[in-house]
DNA sequence: AAGCTAACTAACAAGTTAGTCAGTAAAAGA
DNA sequence: TCTTTTACTGACTAACTTGTTAGTTAGCTT
């Protein structure tokens, strides 16, 4: 394994929900009577849930207050505004996963290896982050992207086109548009997490979080994107 | 082209934003003064731009009416609730599409040139639809897909599933694991619509609408779709 | 132990939103 | 032409939502 996929060692054991509702990342100290800074951990978790589910317009203040145990004044007194909440809620994962990212050794990586690494590691991000990329999709439909771009999350995608674009130069891969490229990879990556609970009503037998089946649906994608790639 | 495409005759024409906008599906009948049947329509139309911003929740019936021309309690004298109304904004395209699929052939055509057809279909379905996409997404994400299941999309999947296990058995495609191809498949064709005020963040210059980029897009998604299958 | 301040609560004000209803006017029918 | 039905409006209510504020308490400092 990367080392930079230690960020998310043990990600194939989160892998069911509850599980999932219940470990997080590890952000939050023990809790005390009076702790600011969990509390306002307490927020934006519970706030990640709701603008997930709903977005920036359709989230509730009253319901992110219900989930955390504390009032929904501490939202206003910790974060000033909705919109602020927002915004944190948008950037904590984002930070998270851009620093992975920066670790990574993309560049120095034989092509295929990198685009490999860089599936395993958008996936792991899904895992460990469950409600946050459809956080970024409520973004995407009711904001216009406009916060998205707060977030950091452009460098790495560039840095992803540029992988493409050597593995094209060094004739591993086929003279693909690297742009498009990216595109469906992304929309392979993350189809899976965002639409299952329509999917759910085709295969209602299937098992979606089980390490086995994590573990499947990434090979699966690997194998689509590189067979796509390769010359 | 395919028959069944006939639906979307012209689709490459539309691809402009501001001329979907202004065009759609052609079924609203020549405005009179009074008449039941366009003003549903409308209501329809405007609801499900609405929708496809907020879902269900987040989507305000005054913002629908004041869309229309008409008032608010139009919702409720033709439609009863929001809840109906949202109900027949999920179905309405569902319909369009589970036909022009029912009319598809799938059954009879070699296991590739299916699956190219396929994506045709839900690409050209997309560009004749442009806010439905995103109305399913948050269907499964805020209402856990409990409406989705009454659209009748589940048969057109299965069919993709039973194509993809037919190319299979003949030695076409690789013995990949079918629902997830599909998956991989559906995450390819609608990213690139649901994502995109996202991804403008990151490639500002690309244009997306374009009847040229569309075919790119088209093509592109084909080409790794295929190259994933095939043996 | 007394005093201070950061963390917190309960209750409320101001503005929104789903849904209703009494009434109006355009058509259609007789 | 008069009546009935259908499409539609404006004004309303009850419930909900964001954000505020006055006051309370835990825990730290001295």
């Amino acid at each position: 394994m990367h080392p930079s996929l230690a960020l998310y060692a043990g990600w194939v054991d989160w892998c069911n929900p509850w599980i999932l509702l219940a470990t997080k990342v590890n952000r939050t100290p023990p809790r005390q009577t009076r702790d600011a800074e969990a509390t306002k951990a307490k927020i934006l978790d519970a706030a990640e849930e709701e603008f997930a589910k709903f977005g920036f317009n359709g989230a509730k203040t009253e319901a992110i207050a219900a989930k955390t145990g504390v009032t929904k004044a501490m939202i206003y007194y910790h974060f000033g505004s909705k919109e602020e909440l927002y915004k944190a809620v948008i950037q904590r994962p984002a930070e998270d996963f851009v620093n992975a990212f920066g670790d990574l050794e993309l560049e120095t990586m034989p092509p295929e290896e990198a685009v490999k690494t860089v599936i395993k590691v958008a996936i792991a991000h899904e895992i460990s982050h469950p409600h946050y990329g459809r956080v970024l999709l409520h973004e995407a439909m009711q904001n216009q992207g406009q916060y998205f771009k707060l977030t950091g999350w452009v460098n790495p995608i560039n840095r992803v086109i540029a992988v493409i674009e050597r593995g094209i130069q060094a004739g591993i891969f086929r003279p693909v548009d690297p742009w498009l490229a990216v595109n469906h990879t992304m929309g392979i990556c993350t189809f899976y997490f965002n639409a299952q609970a329509n999917m759910r009503n085709v295969q209602p037998e299937f098992e979606w979080f089980t390490p086995e089946a994590i573990e499947r649906f990434t090979e699966s994608a690997i194998a689509m994107v590189l067979a796509g790639l390769k010359a």
